[in-house]
DNA sequence: GTCTATAGCGAGATAGAC
DNA sequence: GTCTATCTCGCTATAGAC
C-alpha cells in the first residue's frame, strides 16, 4: 500500500482505534493492533498521540450535542431519550462500554463521570424547575443509564424479546412521571 | 511472621484477593500484590488457585441468598430492594464494580450476566405473575441495576445530597408500580 | 514523515530446593 | 506445604536509519 500523507494516517489511526477500543475494550486492544488495522506501525501511533491512554481519551468521546433529543418538548422527552438508548448503535454503544471497562484508570473514570454529568444530568436539569429538580434530574439520568447498563453492559438480550416498541413504551412509562410531575 | 499452615494461607489469600480486587479492580491488582497482602508469595497464590482469573472468579461472588430481601411481602419488596442497593457496603459493592470493569474477559462477562440473571431477575420473576411478568421482572432488575451503576460505577455522589432516606423513597416510588401493578 | 529494530519494564506462571 | 529464583511473554514507548 502506498504511503499516506500524515493527515490521512492520523485519521486512519483514529478510525482504527475507535473501532477496536469500542469492540474489545481498553485492556484487550494493543497499540500493535491499532497500528495494523490502520495499515501503519506502532511507533507512529505513539508519535501522533503520545500514549495509548491519550489516544483512548481522544477517541472515546460521547456527545449528545449532535442528537437533537433535548430540543423536544418536555412531554416528548422521555420517549425520545429511551428510544435513543434502545436504538444506540456502534460505535457509540461500544464507547460507553469501553469507558466503563477501563474505569480503573483514574483519567478514564473521570471521563465517564463527565459524560454522565454533561450529557445526561445537565441537559435534564436545564428542563426541570422547582423543588427537587436536581434530584429528579439525577434520578432520571440513573434510570436512563440503567437501561444502557442492562442492554449493553450486562447484556440482557431478553429485554428485547417482547419487541423493541414494547420495551420503549414500558421504559418510557417509568421515566415520564419523573420528568413531568413535581 | 510464623509460617501458616496451608488452610490459613489459603484463607489469607482469599481475604487479600477479595479486598484488593474489590478495591482496585482486576487489571490493577497483581498476583504479587495479593501475595504481599496475604504475607505469602506469588507462587503459592498460583499453586492454590491455578491462575489469577480463577482466583478472581473464586472470590468475586455476589449472592443475595444470604439477605432475606425476597422474603418480604410483595408490597414491601420495592423499598427493601432499593434500601439494599443504597446501603450496599464493601466488599459487596466492590465485587460488582470489579466484575463490571473486567467484563472484557469472556468468563468474567459470563459471571456478571449470571449474577444479574440469578440474583436479580430470577427472584423477581418468582414473585410476579400474569401477562408480561417476565418483561416486568427484567425492567425492575434494570432499574435496580441502574441505581448500582449510578451510585457505585459512575459515582454520582450528589444523588445522596438530599439524604439517604429521600433517595430511597424516591427510587422506591419508581420501582413500586412495576412490581405491584399489571 | 515513515518505519525497523529494540529497549525496558512488568506481568503471570513455573522449577526445584528445602 | 513453602518459598527463592527465574522463565517467558506481552506490552508501551523510544532510538535512529531512511
Amino acid at each position: 500500500m502506498a504511503r499516506r500523507p500524515s493527515a490521512l494516517t492520523r485519521e486512519a489511526i483514529v478510525d482504527a482505534a475507535t473501532a477496536l477500543f469500542a469492540e474489545r475494550g481498553y485492556a484487550a486492544t494493543g497499540v500493535r493492533d491499532i497500528a495494523a488495522a490502520a495499515s501503519t506501525d506502532p511507533a507512529l501511533v505513539i508519535r501522533h498521540f503520545g500514549s495509548k491512554e491519550l489516544l483512548f481519551l481522544d477517541t472515546m468521546r460521547f456527545s449528545l450535542q449532535e442528537h437533537p433529543i433535548f430540543d423536544a418538548p418536555l412531554e416528548a422527552l422521555p420517549h425520545r431519550l429511551v428510544e435513543f438508548v434502545v436504538d444506540l448503535e456502534e460505535p457509540q454503544r461500544g464507547v460507553v462500554v469501553a469507558l466503563v471497562g477501563a474505569r480503573s484508570e483514574p483519567a478514564i473514570a473521570e471521563r465517564l463521570h463527565e459524560i454522565h454529568e454533561q450529557d445526561f444530568v445537565a441537559p435534564l436539569l436545564d428542563r426541570l424547575h422547582g423543588e427537587g429538580a436536581e434530584l429528579r434530574a439525577r434520578l432520571a439520568a440513573v434510570l436512563v443509564a440503567g437501561l444502557i447498563y442492562g442492554l449493553w453492559v450486562v447484556g440482557d438480550e431478553r429485554l428485547l424479546a417482547a419487541g423493541r416498541d414494547e420495551l420503549v413504551d414500558r421504559y418510557t412509562a417509568l421515566l415520564r412521571p419523573l420528568l413531568l410531575s413535581t
